[in-house]
DNA sequence: CGGTTTATTGAATATTCTCAAGTAATGTGG
DNA sequence: CCACATTACTTGAGAATATTCAATAAACCG
């Protein structure tokens, strides 16, 4: 029923540090199941203790976190690779919430045998801590889109952002990969109002930059997006999978 | 002439984790030496690949990044007990720079040791990840700050979060903190301009909230200010210390 | 004592937001 | 199959927030 972790998907692709053997063994024992979704169901809640943690296989999500005043920050989209439950795993608490936009597949592990995990395998638990790090690099470079950027520049960062990390997934094929969210879930990413946001990617798209609908993204030259998004980095180092 | 981990003047403070009197030695053991740098030295550069990482002893200091349009994002405040270097520890490179503000102190470890540091000692292993978990909290928060908050919110938030951080490490009697930071690095942390950052002050300082001059941060009551800043979490828990 | 940095304030400008209205696509119950 | 509700996207216009420009004051430094 459950895929094996030897068969998983994500392992093929050349953005993913390769894993040995025994590390794929490791990653099996520890694996206690695969939950399935519905697009909409939530999957982790700020604030909460959850016992579980979860690597995204098929997918795509939202992490956020509402605000008294009932606006909400995306934290960031999720894409098949990502580790979802850090926060709780080792603090005990999450900071933000995690739902899925489109169906997902998650593979499910026990949060009481992270210790343990841990100490039998220091290799995987340097791959959390990678993992960790690359999470704090993407969010220091979110806090300078919205803390430096104008909206242009912003859309065009985040829309750069996520194709580039769909390029690495093999998600697009003729300039193009699916994007399944809604413009209200990018403007709450950048912290824009939707009527701005929908009014700067149309700017892009008269530009002939990047189009974005149906729930499709199409960008023919990523370098002129990235160039607007001023983005020092177009290319993503590998790194591990859990 | 180098300060003992026995006898680290941080780990006293409730704020942090306790450790055992074997993870103090591996500290030792892991620990090369202690740097001391002048007001306004550099101490790491974005994109560079440094052989050490630090723990700040003491003074303050500031992560930041610069974008090509030569806008600065301060990413975080440092204050004595931060980690820093993480990502270049175990990704290669750093995402952001750092420099101190004030003279400043650090624990210097060596990066071609942390490999066999997480090999052989999972406990202090699960610390950094903890590290880096609470960091990627904090900035989950501080993208929500910049996106949701508006300019007198945020900067009730930036002022409220830092004063229960220096709190936590007995920098605080009165009410009063020292914070030697310029209103710029405030306006580059908010993503505001130095301008508005500055009238923003005024306003708290009028309403008799948050007064901060001369290098010093005065909070009359911070259940007030937190309340501002919409802030959900007024309490922090522990967390450890390298 | 000039030169530099930091903080402060007023005024004009620009960006972004809110409000409002309308379209298109989809789904539901009668 | 149609009337109606719902959701996502789009566009225009006025209002609010924040930026830029400019000038001054105060503190610090060599």
């Amino acid at each position: 029923m459950a895929t094996k972790c030897k068969h998983c998907p994500l392992r093929g692709r050349d953005h993913f540090v390769p894993m040995s053997q025994e590390e794929v063994n490791v990653m099996q024992r520890f694996k206690v199941g695969e939950l399935i979704v519905d697009a909409g169901a939530p999957i982790l809640m700020q604030g909460s203790n959850s016992p579980q943690l979860f690597t995204a296989l098929h997918g795509m999500g939202l992490r956020y976190k509402y605000l008294e005043n009932g606006k909400r920050q995306v934290v960031n989209f999720i894409l098949p690779g990502d580790f979802i439950g850090l926060q709780a795993g080792v603090m005990g608490e999450m900071g933000h919430s995690v739902e899925a936009t489109t169906k997902m597949t998650l593979c499910v592990f026990n949060r009481s045998a992270i210790w343990s995990f841990f100490k039998d395998n220091p290799e995987r638990a340097f791959a959390v801590t990678w993992l960790a790090a690359v999470e704090e690099h993407f969010l220091g470079n979110a806090l300078a889109t919205l803390g430096q950027r104008n909206a242009l520049q912003s859309v065009a960062w985040a829309l750069a952002k996520v194709y580039l990390r769909g390029e690495q997934l093999n998600m697009v094929s003729n300039g193009q990969m699916p994007l399944p969210f809604r413009q209200q879930d990018l403007a709450d990413a950048l912290g824009l109002s939707l009527v701005h946001t929908n009014k700067t990617l149309a700017r892009l798209r008269n530009r002939q930059l990047a189009q974005w609908s149906d729930g499709v993204l199409s960008i023919a030259d990523i370098d002129k997006v990235a160039d607007i998004a001023m983005m020092d980095e177009t290319s993503v180092p590998q790194r591990p999978i859990l």
